[in-house]
Parts: structure tokens; C-alpha cells; sequence
DNA sequence: TCTTCTTACGCTCGGCGTAAGTATC
DNA sequence: GATACTTACGCCGAGCGTAAGAAGA
């Protein structure tokens, strides 16, 4: 199964066409052709069905491998090619939108920043491949349990900050300033889905193992003020770390928002050391 | 970065020679040289020192990503493999030593077997790449957490069994008896670690989170009524799931002894169909 | 000196492009 | 008939083996 196959095999299907494939990746027609007939062949089943072009239910299957596989290779380059280049001067810092808490931004106040904001599922990937040399992503869990970061290779994940998660209520909510309520009592309740803004629903559906968190309302972009005119106004609920959450009426549910940081940062000497890089070399690390 | 070249890299470090690599995958000694030469190249890094033969710290850091990469790379390969090729009449079955509880017994009465036991960690890896159809893997956990196994490639996890730890210990041990006892207490207990025929101490410090249960005994072997032995004889306390530990003094922490099964067990009339089959196909499914 | 890795060199075959063929809309 | 994938064929280069070279024990 050689990777070149793969990547060929993965292009054809996300543009639909041999020939756009071709295109992309400067092959011919041709030799798309032949790669996807090697592929079908080595593997012995079809994986596309052409015309139109998509893939047949083994060809999905064969995705769902060649997608990380590629992934974790160009990985590999890229964390060789870490080891081999020279630090650069200028840092280059992917974040998630609302990783950037006052406690990440002191962290990176001692150095030459380059930031790169992107959503939360390509923080990680990002840094896999060199994108940026650290990541940090943010996103919602119980006390002290660790964020569910998609892996790829043997990356070190930290957790750097964490702070109450609060549920934006509007003015006359009997809820309102309410601690350590039951989220499992609000499964059902009228929320608003923000996944660029605020904190996916998605998440809270994980961490609380339930399958409600249905949202009545879906906000696509990253204004956070927005969100919280919205959910004040009544739209629904909305969950945001407390920080942002100021002078609003809020309830605050058991879950922390918690920052998480994927790599590990350049030593300076301004820098907290840790000194227990060896032990344990690849792990994940939690708090506490 | 080729397959081929990871994989003659994987194999020069493993048999320290490369003749002897040669030898394993059927090349000559040339081409083995050729081989890395290529790599190093490619990566623009020397990964083995030469007389003796070993990884180098960058050569060290590739073996990381490249394990697990031919890894996912035999286990695609075995997945649309097995999607492929009709299924036979006979269930080839992995499971780690104290998997095969009565529940699993119970759940594999319909089939013609073929049971290979091995190490807890080999068996995802055995159903990745297709050396058994499905795995059971043991392990301790917390009530209602999932067992923290190592993901290659989208394999469907299912819990099969939980039944309560339990603390093998002296006869006149003051515990005897006692339930619901927090472990982190016992952390510094004299512990007898026992990954064969019990349950591995590792497994509690990633459970508990903490840094002790540091063993005072290591016992190698598969017998689990040496290890009660022992336990009994004050040697140690061991852990065990409660239903092998019937008779002998106990004490019971909140923990569970967790069985999952990974990959999917083949349809048959006389077997529970789960019909959510598709919907959020390869995530992780827990119980309730 | 013997073992073991490296380099040189030639051959073979895999794989790409050009171009002709074929099927589908 | 136009568009898009497939097949045929020739060329080039990657990669393996043989064999000679170099370096360490």
C-alpha cells in the first residue's frame, strides 16, 4: 500500500474526478488512473465508482485508514525535520478561539509570536505537522479529566488553564447564579449550538454521556458578544468559559473550561522548566 | 518516506545488524544500506549509528512514529482484507488472560472457536491487523469509564463485563472486609504487581491518577491461584476481579474489573444484533 | 584477518507521460 | 459528439543484486 497510492486515492474522492485529481497533485489523467486501478488491484475490491466518481462502501473504509495514515506521515517529516531545523526566532502559536485565556496569553508573553487562530480539531494536526511548533486548544470537561484530543503521534499534551464553565441565562432566568446544578437536568433544555464562539454541544454530549444538548439554534461565527445578546435575549442557552462571561446573568454547572497545550514550548530561560520530559517520555500528562 | 524503508529502519534497530535485517525481509545486505541511506537522506538526519548499530536520539524519535505507522498501515491492509473475504466458519478469538469471564464464555457458546490468549497490549493490535476477528481486553477502570486502549484505526470498542475489584489480603488483615475503601489510601501499601495473572499496578496509577502503587513484589506468570497464594501469605496485596477471588479474605475499592470487546462479533441468528451499527460509525461506545 | 557496513555498477522493472480507445451523458 | 476514464506503449529512473572497497574489532 504505497502512500502515494493513497494520497492519490484520497484526492480523487475529495474532488470527484480523476482528472481534478491529476491536476492538483501534477500527475497526468493517466497515472491517476493507474494509481486507483493499482490501489483496486493490490487490495482486491473497488474503491470508486466512477461516474460519477465517489467511493463504494470499501473505498469509505479505506478513508477512514488512509486519512490518519497520512496524516501521521507527514507527522513524522515534520517532527524529524523539528529535530533537524534550528529553532526560529519567531513563535508560531495555533490556537482555538477561546484558548486564548489571560493565563495562555502570559505564557506567551515572553516571546516573538506569530498567532494562527483555526478550529479546535486542527490544532492538534496542525502542530503534528509543523504548522505551528505549539498548539493550544480549549474545549469543556469534568474536573481534572483531560480534554479528548484526536491523536497523532506521540505528541505532549499539557493542560495549562482551566476555569469554571457558565451557562448564560437571559435577565429574569429562575436559574439565575446558580451553582453546581445537574447538567443532566438541562439536556433537554433550549440551547444554542456556537462551535466557533462558544463551546460546542458536541463536546458537553461527550462529557456528559447523554444524548441530549439538542441545540435550537446554531451560531456560525466567532463573535462572542453576539452569542451572549442572543442567548440574554432568550434564543437559548449558552455555554462559555467564565471568563468571558462577565456582568452577565450566569448558572455554573460542574465542568471547567479547560486550555490544553499540544507540543511543547522552546526552553527560555523566562520560561517555566519542567524537568520531567524523560519520564514516561510520550504520555499524556494531567494535572495534579 | 517510504514504507518499505520505515519498515527495513524498524527492523535494522530491532536486530541491532543489518545483515541480519537483510536476512529477516529477504534482502541483501546491500540493499538494507541502501535503505537507510536512503532515509537518512531523505530526512536529511543521520537515525543509526553504525558499530554498533543503534537508533540514533532522531533515529529513536522516527521509531515512534514509524511502529505505529506500519502498524495502521497492516491494519488497513487486514481491514478491507476482511471486508473482502467471506467470513469463516471458524471465530479466531484474542483475549488477554482475565477476559474470559463467564459473561464472555457465555457470549462466545454459539460460535466455533479458535482462543489465543496473550498481553493485554497485543490484542487491539492482533484485531487491527486480522490475527483474531474480534478481542476481549481486560482491565481496571473506574465505574462507568471506558478502559484506555491503545487506538489503531477505527475498531469498534464495546464494554461485554464489569464486576467489582477487590483487594486480595491476609486473613487477619484489619481491611478484611471492608467496601468502598478509597484506593488512594493504599497507595502505599506493599503491593504485589502481577500484569500476567492479576491486574497491572500501571493500570491503577493511570486509574487513580496518582504516582504510588509502586509494587514491593513482582510476580511473572499466569497463575492466579500463586498470586492469591502470596497475597494471602502477607507477601502483598494483589487486585483482582472479585469472581476469582471467591473465598479468600477481601477488601472492596470502588472500582470495576472491565471487559471490552474490540471488532465485531460476526452476525448470527442466535447472537444480540446491535442495529446502531451506523450511526456514528467508529466512535467508542460506552454503556448507559 | 575477519566481520560488517559502504560504494560502484549494471540490469531489470515499476511507473509516468503520450496517445489512442471506450463508455457515459 | 463532448467529456471523462481506461488501455497501449515507450521511455526513464528507482531500486535491487553482484562485487569490490573501506573501516572497525
Amino acid at each position: 500500500v504505497d502512500p502515494h497510492l493513497l494520497r492519490t486515492f484520497v484526492t480523487v474522492v475529495r474532488r470527484g474526478s480523476f482528472s481534478q485529481a491529476a491536476a492538483e497533485l501534477g500527475y497526468t489523467q493517466s497515472a491517476v488512473s493507474q494509481h486507483i486501478a493499482a490501489l483496486e488491484n493490490d487490495l482486491g475490491a473497488p474503491l470508486v465508482r466512477r461516474r460519477p466518481v465517489g467511493p463504494t462502501r470499501i473505498g469509505a473504509r479505506l478513508l477512514d485508514h488512509a486519512r490518519p495514515l497520512l496524516l501521521r506521515l507527514d507527522a513524522a517529516r515534520a517532527d524529524i525535520a523539528r529535530m533537524t531545523a534550528a529553532p526560529t526566532a519567531r513563535l508560531v502559536v495555533g490556537l482555538s478561539p477561546l484558548a486564548l485565556t489571560t493565563d495562555v496569553a502570559a505564557m506567551l508573553a515572553p516571546f516573538d509570536l506569530t498567532i494562527r487562530v483555526l478550529g479546535r480539531d486542527v490544532i492538534p494536526a496542525g502542530v503534528a505537522t509543523g504548522t505551528f511548533e505549539v498548539g493550544f486548544v480549549d474545549g469543556v470537561a469534568a474536573p481534572t479529566d483531560p480534554l479528548n484530543l484526536t491523536e497523532i503521534g506521540p505528541l505532549k499534551t499539557v493542560a495549562v488553564a482551566e476555569q469554571p464553565v457558565v451557562v448564560v441565562l437571559p435577565p429574569d432566568h429562575p436559574l439565575s447564579g446558580r451553582a453546581g446544578l445537574r447538567l443532566g437536568d438541562l439536556a433537554d433544555a433550549h440551547w444554542i449550538d456556537a462551535p466557533d464562539a462558544g463551546i460546542p454541544l458536541a463536546q458537553l454530549r461527550t462529557t456528559s454521556g447523554t444524548d441530549g444538548f439538542r441545540p435550537s439554534l446554531t451560531y456560525h461565527g466567532s463573535d462572542v458578544l453576539g452569542l451572549i445578546t442572543l442567548a440574554r435575549s432568550g434564543h437559548g442557552m449558552a455555554l462559555l468559559p467564565r471568563s468571558v462571561a462577565e456582568g452577565v446573568p450566569i448558572s455554573e454547572p460542574p465542568l471547567v473550561h479547560r486550555v490544553e497545550q499540544v507540543g511543547e514550548m522552546p526552553h527560555t530561560g523566562s520560561t517555566t522548566f519542567n524537568d520531567s520530559c524523560n519520564a514516561e517520555s510520550h504520555g499524556r500528562t494531567r494535572p495534579n
